[in-house]
DNA sequence: ATCGGTGCAAATCCTTTGCATTTCC
DNA sequence: GGAAATGCAAAGGATTTGCACCGAT
């Protein structure tokens, strides 16, 4: 992916244009009102690249998965293996003072590499 | 949902005494090993139950969304509208004294109602 | 001209759903 | 016995991929 074609361009402009968050279904039915016969496809291969370069951020990343455990905690994701491991300690997060409307959870999720993956 | 069938309890038990975060899908070929006839239909409703009446967690709901403001902020989700709002007031998560790895990147994701679905 | 990127369509994966049958209370 | 849940299979939705063609460098 190392070409700035048209389809590359008129994304990463919308992406940057807009603070509604957009599906991927979104970003394609957007972009094709400028260029109608871009695919799919090549949404999703553009979103997938420029997420590995960092140039955007993917809110909810790969498959659900379930926890029985209730006591509060957050979660560390490897990147590499995809294991998920529990952080128990405490994040001060506030709450009680959010201008959008009533917190009733939050999730933390933390990204990197794991020790093992690390070596 | 109120029946307590040999389904749920195999399932749950399952979720309480593990601590992978198991997809559905191992969920199902792990339970099936104890009822072989289950159904991924069944794990499914079950797991969907399980978790609208909090018994237990999701990780990473809905479908994926894109972000193209790369300053860092948190999300709020509301749960009616599934609109996303930004967050750019500071979390206080401390990032540097991880013992599974290291953290690249955190994600914070608040769910609750927001103010025009609480109306 | 080259070869990386795109469009298209098929394939794959995940999840939901309709319906007949079974099972719990 | 009767309502509710399950199993099955088909449908639906999201994402990926193979391949022939196109276009940026």
């Amino acid at each position: 992916m190392k070409r700035n074609t048209v389809q590359k361009k008129t994304i990463r402009k919308y992406l940057q244009s807009v603070k509604t968050h957009p599906t991927a279904k979104q970003v394609y039915l957007e972009v094709r009102k400028t260029l109608p016969n871009i695919s799919q496809g090549t949404v999703y291969r553009i979103l997938k690249n420029f997420k590995a370069k960092g140039d955007i951020h993917e809110i909810n990343s790969v498959t659900n998965r379930y926890d029985g455990d209730l006591k509060p905690h957050s979660h560390f994701i490897c990147d590499k293996c995809n294991k998920i491991f529990d952080i128990f300690e405490n994040n001060k997060i506030n709450k009680h003072q959010c201008k959008f409307g009533k917190i009733t959870s939050s999730q933390v999720y933390y990204h990197g590499v794991c020790n093992k993956c690390n070596k």
